[in-house]
DNA sequence: CTAAAACTATGTACGTCATACGTTTATATG
DNA sequence: CATATAAACGTATGACGTACATAGTTTTAG
């Protein structure tokens, strides 16, 4: 773990790993390894077997080398893990050109979430600064375009996808740490749907008004959520937000 | 860390440590520590130097006792670390009974935001399941109760609630992850603010045209921002969301 | 063509961590 | 009072990140 004051040049450091210009024509023998390689096999290892198994030791073995050959291409592990998480998030979907703001930002936020579902562990990635890496930046300026297509000023484009990344990657966080089955003690699986139930058993109805009151909500059938489609979970929310997204941009073009 | 399929009972340890009422009457020594204890000790712990300082015999030493005299109050780190957080969160603000919607949920949103801030800590504890703490329960029943109150039905209040707490949660992630000032080799400190610009001068405009047009976009004086008034970044897609919440309880009262 | 310089890969070693286990000690119940 | 039981402690283990010294290899300078 880096501590705090010692993100010094990690940030340069970064930057010089994500960007790597491939330069050659240095001295010492030809290194069979990369920064790529190391980061491939990161991902291999995590989509494995979880974060919590990715060690340098795991990734030497699953290459071949000894683990601190490693060192020699990456400074740290935390720097790998950040360039990991970049590697693994991978390009941005194309975007019709021809859909309105509404189908490109359920689009986007779409693909994200399957992104998400199916490397659960970027989510576990410590954020330590704003994104820099290529495909995360792909990533936002894919859903800038339409965003500055439909009419927003520059600073309100930025807070959109602000506000969208983080209502992806939220709500994303808390649907995978939901995915899990657990085992009880009598060896009855249960679900986090059940849990629900636990802690409604659990509290007092007069601390949590609110909270019994929705608890009799039926659950929406996940089954019946065709894929392509946001789930309702993630889907009213963004549906909400681009409707005020664009009555906004319509009282603007008035004034 | 704990392997994923070891969630077993995990569960109902998270759900009896968070919700233990005080039993007394067993045998052995008069126990001079206790769960809370040990929270409020890691609490204090990560407030002055973070979660990546918090260790096991550090909140010992904190407390005066031997690093395995904890494990008898709190079966794993990682459960610790769950209690840690719902204790650090603290109870939620009271909203104005008589405020409308959108000024309860921009004074939800700005409280939720400010704690974020106070302890950043928190956003790096991993998720591991549905919240069940007695802490994060009443925050999402605070927001609940507008709400509802507002006109939704109870799945659409679970997905605003979700998509609120996903929106802060996100953005102090990555607002409070560009915090951190950063010293160059040259020694001169510089803030995430530059770090755009590095980064701008590193891409391509041909490869990330919206990125490269938004970058001209002056940033918020961080300065003339009030308390208890959302920022910007936060404040604008929060306001969006509530102007599309807003028509929609709107349309749905008409029909 | 040689020798120095620079870089890669390896092995060993250290400090820190979570935590399993055995021992001692204090208490509440029979 | 005796005994079961839990609290606190000390020691020990295995995994981890990574500093460092070494050996080997390739490029470049003379």
């Amino acid at each position: 773990m880096t501590t705090r004051d010692s993100k010094d040049s990690d940030l340069e450091r970064s930057l010089t790993l994500l960007w790597a210009g491939r330069a050659r024509g240095k001295r010492g023998p030809r290194s069979r390894l990369s920064v790529e390689l190391i980061a491939q096999a990161a991902v291999r290892v995590a989509d494995a077997d979880g974060l919590e198994a990715l060690s340098m030791q795991r990734i030497a073995t699953e290459l071949g080398y000894s683990t601190m050959s490693l060192y020699n291409h990456v400074p740290s592990k935390d720097l790998l893990l950040e360039v990991a998480a970049d590697v693994g998030a991978g390009a941005p979907p194309e975007l019709d050109d021809a859909a309105d703001l509404r189908q490109s930002v359920r689009q986007w936020a779409g693909a994200l979430w399957a992104g998400f579902h199916r490397r659960p562990w970027i989510l576990r990635v410590p954020l330590d600064h704003a994104p820099v890496g290529p495909n995360q930046l792909a990533w936002l300026d894919r859903l800038l375009r339409p965003l500055l297509a439909a009419g927003l000023a520059g600073g309100e484009a930025r807070a959109a996808a602000l506000h969208l990344t983080a209502v992806v990657r939220g709500t994303a966080q808390i649907s995978t740490s939901m995915a899990g089955e657990y085992k009880r003690d009598d060896g009855i699986p249960h679900t986090d749907a059940d849990l629900t139930h636990v802690v409604a058993e659990l509290i007092d109805p007069e601390d949590y008004p609110a909270l019994t009151a929705v608890h009799a909500a039926e659950v929406a059938d996940r089954r019946s959520e065709q894929p392509g489609v946001l789930p309702f979970e993630l889907g009213f929310g963004v549906d909400r937000f681009l409707d005020g997204l664009e009555s906004w941009v319509a009282d603007r073009g008035v004034s």
